[in-house]
DNA sequence: CTTTTATTGTTATATTTCGTTAAAAAACTA
DNA sequence: TAGTTTTTTAACGAAATATAACAATAAAAG
């Protein structure tokens, strides 16, 4: 689980990039307030701060600067400012990168895991060891190198639980992140169904899942080793 | 996937490249402000830097100077100055290739292959073990060294298809990238008839295709080994 | 200029696929 | 054991795709 402190004075869009990188076990926590996160970062420990330089009456470099000097972790520096100075002046200061907004947050994921990799080495596994290896692009699945053939709503809901592997996923929770399955789930033993078939492509055993394990009462959870 | 940097302060002409060089599995970012570009190469890998030369305010030729200093990475140097010490001083400088403006971005692409091929002897797998091969200037196309008798509809989408090898292209997709097919492709089942026809042409069993295969719901995905 | 041939688009029909449903079986809980 | 939840299974039907036959058009040949 990677550990972000967020300093974004938009709330909006606070929410979304910390819903949508909840998806790679990543936990977003944000601070409106600068002060306030400089005070929390002697308190918790994150791995990296993603920092807003457009703060409503104070400059976002300051906050970097100060960070800088007290702690030692990663920034990502996000601005709507155009400066390129800014850029400069934020990436000599001490800051790891730099994204102007408006971003795709799919470009914030793939910053953040690339300086975690750089910053502790080690740290992040990244996918090397994964039985079950996830292409968004190539919209496919492997196992152990070799192409899973599955339907576009098993992979939907197949991917969805490697991209939260280890976590338990509700029901609600899948057809929410989805936009093939009808909607209406209550009631319904569709999801059911498409589970036992991704179980019979992936399991060895589907009656003794090793990979796809039912968490009753809760949802679904995805072991990936 | 070939990931390159390209310092370009021509924003137009950095788009059509990025979209053009898409084509064959080379992402590119483009940086305007060449110090910022310094900056993320610290962070980013990249295989290879385009960098122009006639950038606003400042040498490209310093610019290349300090990359040759601090990274081991081909430049290819992009430039509209037609000076000819330029080349000269650009390649003693240690860039790998200089291309003058405008060039044709089929051109960009030959080098960025040959010079990668050069500098990294065994990563660029290059066309080898390919089964179908892709003349996109004599338009013809071959499987296993044997020429393969296409209309010009069905040259069109397979060539595509060839060169997004591996990704699934939706139907939108391949009319949005040809000129010939009828554009009001909404409710028409015309592709599927193209399809079909080059399925007849390349596969030993069109009914269980080894190359083509139709990803339901999503578009076609094409297997080239 | 007419005839032939090839190509492409259209339509209609056949086929396959896949999500859903429902009902039964199995697993768990109390 | 009874009651609940989850899984399995089979069958259905709608939608997506494939196929075949034809029409329209363009290109080539005579």
């Amino acid at each position: 689980m990677i550990k972000i402190a967020m300093i974004e004075d938009d709330v909006e869009l606070a929410e979304i990039l910390t819903e949508y990188l909840k998806q790679f076990n990543i936990e977003v926590s944000n601070y409106e307030e600068p002060f306030l996160a400089l005070s929390s970062l002697k308190l918790i420990s994150y791995d990296l701060i993603i920092l807003d330089l457009t703060l409503p009456g104070m400059d976002g470099l300051d906050v970097c600067k100060a960070i800088v000097k007290d702690f030692d972790i990663p920034i990502i520096i996000s601005s709507a400012r155009s400066d390129i100075t800014d850029k400069v002046t934020a990436l000599q200061l001490g800051a790891d990168d730099y994204l102007p907004k408006p971003y795709d947050p799919r470009e914030l994921e793939i910053r953040i895991k690339t300086i975690l990799r750089r910053f502790n080495h080690t740290n992040i596994p990244e996918e090397k060891i994964k039985t079950f290896n996830l292409d968004i692009d190539k919209k496919e699945i492997t196992k152990n190198d070799k192409y899973v053939k599955l339907t576009a709503a098993e992979f939907e809901v197949l991917s969805l639980l490697i991209k939260r592997e280890g976590f338990v996923i509700s029901r609600e929770d899948i057809f929410d992140n989805s936009d093939l399955l009808n909607q209406d789930y209550e009631g319904s033993g569709s999801l059911a169904v498409i589970i036992n078939r991704i179980r019979q492509k992936i399991e060895d055993n589907p009656k003794e899942p090793k990979y796809l394990f039912t968490i009753r009462g809760m949802g679904y959870k995805f072991h990936n080793e």
